[in-house]
RNA sequence: GAUCCGUUAGCUCAGCAGGUAGAGCAUCUGCCUUUUAAGCAGAGGGUCCGGAGUUCGAGCCUCCGACGGAUCACCA
């Protein structure tokens, strides 16, 4: 036990080190540095801050809890700051306040000594102003409620400036609390991800629909183009699929009657990763009966109206180094329209060959497996869709791109579909919904076509939704809007990580140095485990990659040329080695 | 997947062209009763991502690998 116990205090940091043995200090001196009760708290640094320059015969008797975040300690008296929910705040602490008796231990041992940045405490006293003009508690009486083992990345502030910030990516994300604790914009970030959220339920509460919960693990993956994560349920002896989209579930949920139906959802789809893209990501979807994609469009335009008048009071707002203006009525534009604007090209009645002859002249990479609809939407993701800075909805898609959608009510070649465009990137796609059974059971078919010439995106045929629609959908429009783009475009977020308190990461290896004791355990005599590294194989498994015969040459060459002084390898004896290796 | 860049103390980063590994903050020891990135004096702290090679000698040069970032391509 002792054996182990100093094993692990080797790996520790110095300053690791000093903290658990602060610990038990604290412990020895008959203080819980973890204790049990709660800590009634009757005032937040926000309110102290704001509050008591207007009104100073407030805060006189303040009980206040939070994490020690710096300290400047002067003999008998410091300054240290601490940081509750709502923010930090100063505190003074004076020997002769704490200890008024004899003892000075609660200053001089457990203040100065045992308690470290990142420790909560939690602290009784008063607000004063100190000489150069910060509000500050005068501390009288102070509790240890959670000491903390690990050291915090120290960011210090000053006139606005930030000094050893705590930017790797890397670290941040996998260890999102620290990034919290130490980087305040992180944690505000992530407050006006909850009220964007909020807004846009009130929006629809208010309405009077209602907010629903359908399955994620779906038998049949529909609703988008995209490719699944799959697993599979042990007791059904079948194969689910983590969902990605809720649509399919939700005009379900029309077809019995509701008004209207939205649902915040996680959807997972097994795709790249980058800074646009996470494994799973929120959506919200909306689906109102008896409306179409024109109402939709007013609906869209004054919720996002009302999402960013919320969060900023202003319509306009700063996303990079431009200016975006949420004001409705959006420009509104068709999607054949805005190639025409931007290419020239007036796709307009025009054949799959034709199309993919134009879209060859603007550069653009074209393969068989590219229907009509895929090619215009590579024409317009390349030549137009990065131009529509202000919210813009691009409308009237080809029908081949869209085979939940109605057809429009003028062109048969096209669909009520619209997409919101913000900043370059689509924010929002809604349709007016397909609700005639028997053209959705041939939209599907040509899917199933699609998939067929090699489009892995194409959709699956859902028969129970099929069989839903036939029981009859009233007319419905539908909406789609991605909570993390939107999310990042209001807080001018570059990227979805910033968005997401735990994006997905690659598994955080402990890369454990190969050492001889790795090659003995395969059955490598203790001789030639330390040379066998400088031979060329730097682990176990290198030595699977080659054949026995070039190991045994490789090895042995190595013994000639160092002139060891050991047994020449056989052929069996490594094929022993490699038998070992898992 | 491709290209480029990076990995050095708990944190943020230097390291001059191979020649004993550095700074600030943090930590530890002193001093200091209203400080402001507090200050002053001192101390400790490193697998320079891992491995191999070249060399008398590698943080630095070469090769292999790991991890990360940026950009590009595909997808919301």
């Amino acid at each position: 036990m002792q054996k182990i116990l100093k094993k692990m205090t080797e790996q520790l940091s110095e300053q690791e080190i000093v903290r658990r043995e602060a610990l038990e200090q604290l412990r020895k001196l008959g203080i819980n540095p973890y204790p049990q009760a709660m800590y009634e708290v009757n005032a937040y640094a926000k309110d102290v801050l704001e509050k008591f320059p207007e009104d100073n015969s407030l805060f006189r008797e303040v009980s206040m809890a939070g994490r020690i975040m710096s300290r400047r300690i002067m003999g008998a008296a410091s300054f240290a700051e601490i940081m509750d929910s709502t923010g930090r705040i100063q505190i003074y602490l004076k020997r002769d306040d704490i200890c008024p008796g004899e003892d000075k231990t609660m200053y001089n041992t457990v203040f100065k000594k045992l308690l470290d940045i990142g420790d909560f405490i939690g602290i009784k006293g008063y607000a004063f102003v100190t000489k150069m003009g910060e509000i500050t508690i005068h501390v009288k009486e102070f509790t240890v409620l959670a000491k903390s083992l690990r050291p915090l990345p120290i960011v210090k502030e000053k006139d606005g400036k930030v000094y050893d910030a705590f930017t790797d990516p890397d670290q941040r994300y996998r260890q999102r609390y620290v990034d919290l604790v130490v980087n305040e914009n992180v944690k505000n970030t992530f407050i006006q991800r909850a009220r964007i959220i909020q807004s846009m339920r009130e929006f629809f509460i208010e309405k009077g629909y209602l907010e629903v919960e359908t399955p994620i693990l779906q038998p049949i993956p529909g609703g988008a183009a995209a490719r699944p994560f799959v697993t599979h349920h042990n007791a059904l002896n079948i194969p689910l699929y983590l969902r990605i989209a809720n649509e399919l579930y939700l005009k379900r949920l029309i077809v019995g009657g509701y008004e209207g139906v939205f649902e915040f959802a996680k959807d997972f789809r097994n795709e790249g990763m980058d800074r646009f893209h996470n494994p799973e990501f929120t959506v919200v979807e909306l689906y109102v009966a008896y409306k179409d994609y024109l109402w939709m469009m007013e609906m869209t335009e004054k919720m996002l109206e009302k999402v960013v008048l919320d969060l900023y009071g202003k319509t306009k707002i700063k996303v990079g180094d431009k200016e975006i203006d949420f004001k409705a009525p959006f420009k509104r534009q068709t999607i054949l329209g805005a190639i025409k604007e931007h290419t020239g090209y007036d796709l307009t009645g025009k054949s799959e060959s034709e199309i993919r002859e134009i879209a060859e002249k603007l550069g653009i990479e074209t393969d068989e497996g590219m229907g009509k609809g895929k090619l215009i939407d590579e024409i317009f993701g390349e030549k137009c869709e990065s131009s529509f800075i202000q919210p813009t909805f691009i409308m009237d898609y080809p029908v081949e791109m869209s085979p939940l959608c109605k057809r429009h009510r003028d062109n048969p070649e096209l669909t009520e579909r619209f997409e919101l465009m913000v900043n370059g990137k689509e924010l929002a796609n809604a349709y007016t919904e397909l609700n005639d059974p028997i053209d959705q059971r041939r939209r599907f078919e040509e899917q199933l076509k699609l998939m067929e010439r090699g489009d892995d995106e194409a959709m699956f045929i859902d028969y129970d939704f099929l069989r839903a629609l036939e029981y009859g959908m009233p007319p419905t429009s539908g909406i789609g809007i991605g909570i993390d783009r939107l999310v990042m475009l209001l807080t001018n977020q570059p990227s979805i990580q910033e968005v997401i308190f735990f994006p997905q990461m690659k598994p955080e290896k402990k890369v454990k140095p190969v050492t001889p004791e790795d090659f003995i355990k395969i059955g490598v005599p203790e001789e030639w485990a330390e040379h066998i590294m400088g031979a060329g194989y730097s682990s176990p498994s290198t030595l699977k990659e080659s054949k026995v015969t070039a190991i045994q040459q490789k090895l042995n060459g190595y013994r000639k040329k160092k002139k060891l002084d050991i047994p020449v390898l056989k052929v069996e004896e490594i094929e022993r080695w490699l038998k070992n290796i898992e």
